[in-house]
DNA sequence: GATGAATGAGTTTTCATTCAT
DNA sequence: CATGAATGAAAACTCATTCAT
């Protein structure tokens, strides 16, 4: 009886070797031969199970996210309050240590390739994942508002507190020397100010 | 004794040339050699005019961006309400116009190239033309107020104000589908609730 | 499974198929392209084989020395006295026929290349060959001592003999219709009187 | 009366003033828009002064060459025994000093340029100059036979001493660490076991 | 006599993908 | 199922030299 292999599992298997050699070399460094060496079979095979380049890296790259959201929220369920919750939500941003720099250098050049192609996949992905983060914020903001720690009316903030996430993103990319924990904490103090119950 | 040529002159004629080269095949696909016959010179002139791709292509950008504040100022000069002015700044990323789109588009992939490159002078004159930016809609609320249309708290939201305008931007560029438009009205009415003297 | 093929093999056989495209060309106007074409198959491949230019050069050089040492170790073999052996060593910078000065030529340029790069492989080639060599000429002397022909004396002189030959090549290699030959005989001669047993 | 300029003594005043420029840069890297620049001239008139590039590098190269020559014959002129005269021809291929080394390595790169190209002025520019110095060491043999210091039969030796040191120079040029020093003093020693009178 | 603007040929190397075995 | 050998397109940049002024 021969192995039977999954094709998903093998797939999601390849891509999960390959993790650490994406963090290291970078997505536009990144060959299929080093995937294949990494992988530990041929670079033919590669393609049994992904239909291109494009295809393997977005694989590896949903590992890596889903990763980071592992830890994402931990954090959030050890913290307490409405306010360091959201803040934690913003540490990916303002955070400068070396290693949340590599992971979010590592989201630029995701975003250079989402930029630079016009593949419908990277962007659904995109859609997707930005719906449930905006889903999981208004959780913490309703649930701050049922343990009275804010207003009704924060629920309306939702959104633009997304979007401000975004653009501090974008300014800490493409802009030198941004200091989005700055600008993250004016926000945020003018913002309690208005929806806090204190 | 030759000809004495103006330099400066020069570079800005060549880059201007090919305006609508760059907008026609897009800054990936552009070449040194597309570039000298568009600008009607050897591919050597170039180098005697700039130091290297990236020069040029950033004096093309440039031109357009220059292009595009001359229309969105004259935009702003012949509105009258402050919130009007406002929706000035996110026509860019609202507007879904095929004229506009095809900007949005531009800018998209120079920001593509600004993430995947860590070019200094890229990132410096973003930083300045956010600034830039910045100011203008800080005179532009500032004179809401003096003009008894804001009240006096609403300096404070100019810097969110921004960043959120960012926000948008990212959005439009790395989701599918994404409706801006909407996101902004809600945003605007939001905040005008808070600021807006009725 | 696909073909499996030897790579050193194959690697040598692609050197080997270009010996004859190296001495037409000369090193410096070889191409990569040519090298492709007369090995009868893509650029790409080489590069399989080769880590880069210099590498499959380096390569194709090595082969036509080795072919030269193979004449040259018969044509020894072949000599009776030791005088006559040591003039073999020096047939390579004597003889100017016409076989002889194309190969003399080829390591004028490979020496060029040698002198204007800084390749410590091509150096360290450069010295285990002159170890070589000297070997060899310690070698005969010392067999000439066996035989009786030299007197002890003579290994004094196979260091300043092998010196004296790079001296010869040097000049004829960059002075104008230089007479090795001439220089030879009478430092041969010279050196007879000193050390050879009548 | 306009100021008359011999077209001689302009072509050697630019090319002295390019004299450390080319130790600097090299004779590869070296460009015509460099000369014309240190020269205060425009690249133009370069071409008033010279046929072309190798023209004025030789003509740079001769400068460099006039310049050693003259230390060195003030060297050997300081100097008493024959031996030590004798061993001032070869402190420049001896010598590892920093100093010298960088001459030394010029000397190279301008052997480089010599056997890649087939410039015939060079060839026989290196005639005359090894036929100068064979001359200077004749005349230091001779003098020493005249002092007693030599036997007569030194005379015999100057031809092999001069080939000798063209050896020690491509040796040290072309081979990995090679110890010159060693390989002359041997040399030096053995020889004036046979010449010297004691 | 002087100038400097203009020129354009020429070559290495990478790597995703295919397909014969 | 697996493989890895083979492929070949694609583009920036330098710089000696010329010649119109």
């Amino acid at each position: 009886m021969p192995k039977i292999v999954n094709k998903d599992e093998k797939r999601r298997a390849i891509a999960l070797s390959c993790v650490p050699l994406l963090e290291e070399v970078g997505i536009k460094k990144l060959t299929i031969a080093q995937v294949a060496k990494k992988a530990g079979i041929g670079k033919g095979t590669i393609y049994e199970y992904f239909e291109n380049k494009d295809d393997i890296i977005f694989e590896i790259i949903n590992i890596h996210i889903e990763n980071h959201d592992v830890e994402f929220f931990n954090k959030i369920k050890e913290t307490n309050s409405t306010k360091e919750k959201i803040a934690c939500f913003f540490y990916f941003v303002i955070d400068k240590s070396e290693e949340n720099t590599k992971h979010f250098n590592g989201y630029k050049e995701y975003l250079s390739v989402v930029l630079s192609n016009d593949n419908e996949a990277y962007l659904e992905f995109n859609s997707n994942r930005d719906c449930f983060l905006l889903d999981e914020m208004r959780s913490i903001i309703d649930e701050g508002i049922k343990k009275k720690e804010l207003l009704p009316i924060a629920s309306k903030f939702v959104d633009s507190l997304m979007i401000f996430h975004k653009g501090l993103v974008l300014l800490r990319m493409s802009t030198k020397d941004y200091d989005a924990k700055e600008s993250f904490e004016d926000y945020i103090n003018n913002l309690f100010d208005l929806i806090e119950i204190k």
